[in-house]
DNA sequence: AATTAGCACTCTGTAGACTTGAGTGCTAAG
DNA sequence: CTTAGCACTCAAGTCTACAGAGTGCTAATT
């Protein structure tokens, strides 16, 4: 509900000491240039920010607090002469101060709760929706990494048999995902076969933790065993492949629009088209403590130009996957934020119910 | 093997006449700017096309031919004293005259073998790895649609209890994918209800098309029938989700560096983003018989600016889906086309031999 | 009848000169 | 501490000039 900060150690972590915290007035003009800027994408001059704060003060006093602001590395020049822009210190500054303006965040919120109320069907269709409800809502690109298995067991296991020789491995896991792989068994196998060997596997396993596949049950039936044995190695891979987070990507096209230059647009999609990195990447930025990464704040060069907004999914309370934004340094924060948190948490308590729908 | 050609009737559709083909001199000066202006995106002037085709005639005999040619619709200028640009005219006489330049198609061909001698696992994690390396290999945003299940049968059908009162419900296809459902019973339900639930949807549905899915078994049990109800309306649903068709797009960001212009970046890859749109984009390319569709041939103007080219995939001689590349008009077309052509292929054959490996 | 040399013409792109406007920093006075 | 005033800087727009690439036409050549 409230709005959200990022733990004070990241920020003042690289000022230190309150003496260098600004005074009233320094950081009412900071933040009028950063929102000023944010709107405008032009850099923003001294006889703006008068106008836009309501200060009571002539431009030529603006001006010498924002040389100071600059000295202080929050604001710069392109060049002599020009307004000033925010730098990424000068941003981090605002997204920590921010003053909660819920009064335009509320719509947004009641989108999301709108969209949830709604929607319906599997776990991965859910989240894609999400991510894309994240992304129209936004206008940035978002990211849903999926939650892991770690805390879900094992429903059943089962081997179907496809043809003679082939059998497919399921494993149905409690919050109503599926694992599967085909499995080449080298000879014709009977049906019954195939059939014995999964139930002993069903009953080896079910209710297992997904991690604890290791111990292969046996049987004294050799064909059995024979089709155990095919079926180990697909079956420990499998709870392995679990364990990597699915990712959903909403609106790449949005990054188009968010950056004029075409190779920036370039790059960043490229690494979204990395998934592994995106989660890399989410899974710094929260275990840093941190909900925000504005440019060279997460290591991600080829990213200096952009800020990564991540809100975490909780799966009865326990952290499992995220939602982010990924847009241009100079995004709206304060929507952007409010976003992703309310698709987290509307999200956080979908995923929370799936699993025992008993209670409702 | 063989350069692909597209049916004729598209191109000389609008022709018509034989007529009007081009002398040999005026085809290989329409083939020498087609190939030029791929390569620089510049105008190409009429000094360039001599030194291009070696013809031993001077610029001006080469200006009054290409005047001749953009009279008749195959060049433009984009403005007056500029050099020539082909039309899609230009573009579609090019790709049907192509003189299947193998030489530099092979070693693409041979990736894309040996490619495919790497590659295993699950069907869907093949067809995505297939459209990244159609991607990779052309530097252009490739599509591949997943056949649909309209030939395949029925493995298996099975119901797994989640929960007290909810049960997934699992149909395996004999191609080795699976559908999967949800559904809430409303009301506790003891196991073994649910499991024999299970075993009469499974023989009575095991071995039929996915289609014929409509007349639900009957239980004398009350409690198994209530189950069976309240799975038939997800099972209908699943039986018709499953005829839509996935679809993997590959190396989106390769757009960026196509085209030049941030708003046909922008508008691309929004398409690129509305699978349906895709989807249905592919199927009408490949259903009138083309496998390259330029500019404003296929309807979409938001893709007039783009070249799609379209190999089917076969199973077994049927059609079922198809890899696509997206990229702009002026797109490198000889080792597109064969780069698409060799995965449509292969990608075929492998297909083709995942639903019966009895045979190897 | 096709080719071509020659020439006038057109258009783009670049470079330089100039102007305008937004914005700064400094200084001296309130 | 504030601020009015002023000189200064720089980007961006406008204008001109000019070179370069390319065309189309015409008249001569083969």
């Amino acid at each position: 509900m409230s709005a959200k900060r990022t733990k004070d150690s990241a920020l003042s972590g690289s000022a230190g000491e309150q003496a260098t915290e600004l005074s009233d007035r320094r950081s009412s003009i900071l933040e009028a240039v950063v929102s000023e800027y944010i709107q405008s994408a032009q850099p923003v001059g001294s006889s703006h920010v008068v106008t836009a704060t309501g200060l009571n003060v002539s431009p030529a006093t603006i001006r010498s607090e924002m040389a100071l602001l600059e000295q202080e590395g929050y604001l710069t020049q392109p060049h002599t002469s020009a307004g000033r822009v925010p730098t990424d210190k000068g941003y981090r500054f605002f997204v920590d101060h921010l003053t909660t303006p819920q009064g335009n965040a509320a719509p947004q919120v009641k989108k999301v709760r709108n969209f949830f109320d709604h929607i319906h069907g599997e776990m991965e269709h859910v989240l894609e929706e999400s991510s894309n409800l994240l992304a129209n809502l936004t206008s940035y690109a978002s990211v849903v990494v999926a939650p892991g298995h770690t805390t879900t067991e094992i429903a059943s296991v089962q081997l179907v048999a496809l043809s003679a020789t082939s059998v497919l491995v399921l494993i149905v896991l409690s919050d109503g995902t599926v694992e599967k792989s085909t499995v080449d068994l080298g000879s014709a196998v009977d049906a019954g076969i195939v059939a014995e060997a999964s139930n002993l596997l069903n009953a080896t396993y079910k209710g297992a933790q997904l991690q604890s596949l290791s111990a292969a049950p046996t049987s004294p039936s050799a064909e059995v065993q024979q089709v155990l044995a095919a079926v180990t190695g697909p079956l420990s891979l499998l709870s392995k492949d679990a364990g990597e987070s699915q990712v959903f990507v909403g609106g790449p096209s949005k990054l188009a629009d968010a950056f004029d230059a075409v190779e920036t647009v370039r790059s960043v999609l490229s690494i979204l088209e990395q998934q592994l990195v995106v989660v890399s990447l989410l899974r710094d930025v929260l275990s840093s403590g941190l909900s925000v990464a504005i440019g060279h704040e997460h290591g991600y060069e080829p990213l200096a130009s952009c800020a990564v907004i991540v809100a975490p999914l909780e799966i009865d309370g326990k952290a499992a996957g995220a939602v982010g934004l990924l847009g241009p340094t100079r995004m709206h924060y304060p929507a952007a934020m409010a976003a992703a948190n309310a698709v987290g948490q509307e999200l956080s308590e979908r995923l929370s119910t799936l699993g025992h729908e008993v209670d409702h």
